[in-house]
DNA sequence: GATAGAATTTCATATATATGAAAAATTATT
DNA sequence: AATAATTTTTCATATATATGAAATTCTATC
């Protein structure tokens, strides 16, 4: 992305490290672990200690996050309007398709998971909220940009480059805006490996209270497109019954 | 505190803020909320846009963080080692007692609490994890200081102030010196709205896995005063089971 | 209990960010 | 539809932070 303030960054990357090695860290291991000199990682250890958001724990000079920040994200996700009326359709359309069921939304030029109802298989699609995905290759990004206008989209092709993350991405504008006029025509955008192999995804673009988002299945290709017809069915109604929440 | 960095603070006061609104706000009322001109608080929205914590909810221009930071929290707590063995401890104490029992340490010159679990009364002693306290006016900071040697003890009072922050706080060393010596004897050291009014606390030193924490009791000082003597022997018991967890 | 080794803390300075002010974009009002 | 009002974005520069290296503290080993 553009231009990131280091520090909000490196603040964000430290709880992320806890959250990968589920264990309390020295100094040093913390500060390997998110890339950064120790003299840095010092000055913002010692600040998360001043805010009560680590303590030091174990024998050794190990330090790890106190409960603040769950405590904190807790009160944030519970008064969240829009989960909390989507979570059910959601979860419902997991459960009548096996598939896992993400709601996303275009954020800058990304689209952004904000929930994910893992699927009911071993082999399934699995995510995490807050996962940054590509505009052209991810199904709920072509629903997104679908739903722009002939100048939002021009805009916002212009500044996206349109990597190859596969070896079937679709790289050029042209074959990108056929694919999209094919998803408008049944709203329902699809892609088949274009950002993970084997990965196929099914989005349907919807406007809770008004807010453009996008939410989809994904799933192996084989399974989904077994069930391709009753999947976008059910997608389908998922959306509309997401459009009908009432403005927030 | 001493020198913090301040973007790693003005980070946590966003998802704080959030937290504190309960609903999505506008890059200026955000701005407003933690106090910092826009055109930073637009940098650092931007970031945290870019990383996936936050999304623009709201039909206005709100921002909303997104699930992630809480998914983020969960790992974090989930595997944190001393608060998985320690919580049913403190748990039964808080069963036993009817008060809001508390498990804290001395990070930096201060205390931070590391767990709450709320009394059964109505009217109880609150507190979230995280929260920051003088080490010189409340129990589990009477506990940590007692727990020092007599070198460390002195180093820490000559650098903390003994602030006055209620009419009743121990300002002057000497009679926090004989406070602690009277704890020191039955291993339980008191506050009587020396921090908060009408609020009593009492803390025992426990170092389960050999590190060193207080587990206390607080709620009003009349409730507390009349069953002193059994609250002070539960406070005890429980201390001595947290300091029989095992080495992580 | 002295020594070696490792980790942490400090510090001066190069680098990155925060900021006020101005421009741009958006929304509300007439 | 034009204008006013509000909000967001950009930008140059003052300010704060990040950094490598040195000093210190701590820990383990003998």
């Amino acid at each position: 992305m553009d231009s990131n303030v280091k520090t909000a960054v490196r603040t964000l990357e430290v709880f992320e490290a806890f959250g990968l090695s589920q264990k309390p860290l020295t100094l040093s291991e913390l500060a390997r672990a998110i890339g950064v000199p120790l003299s840095s990682c010092h000055g913002l250890v010692a600040t998360l200690r001043n805010r009560g958001y680590v303590y030091s724990a174990g024998n050794n000079r190990q330090v790890y996050p106190t409960r603040r920040i769950l405590d904190v994200a807790e009160t944030i996700v519970r008064n969240d309007p829009l989960l909390e009326s989507a979570v059910p359709v959601l979860t419902r359309l997991r459960d009548d398709t096996g598939e896992t069921v993400i709601l996303g939304t275009m954020e800058g030029d990304a689209v952004v998971y904000l929930e994910i109802i893992e699927g009911l298989h071993t082999i399934r699609y699995s995510a995490k909220p807050g996962e940054i995905k590509p505009l052209h290759s991810s199904a709920i990004g072509k629903a997104m940009l679908a739903s722009l206008d002939e100048a939002g989209l021009a805009k916002t092709l212009s500044r996206i480059a349109l990597e190859q993350i596969t070896g079937v991405t679709l790289t050029d504008e042209n074959s990108l805006r056929r694919d999209l006029e094919d998803g408008r025509k049944c709203r329902v955008f699809v892609t088949r490996g274009e950002n993970v192999a084997d990965v196929m995804g099914m989005a349907s673009p919807t406007t809770p209270g008004g807010q453009p988002l996008a939410v989809a299945l994904a799933g192996p290709i084989g399974r989904m497109d077994e069930s391709f017809d009753t999947h976008a069915e059910r997608l389908l109604l998922a959306a509309r019954e997401l459009s009908g929440l009432g403005v927030n």
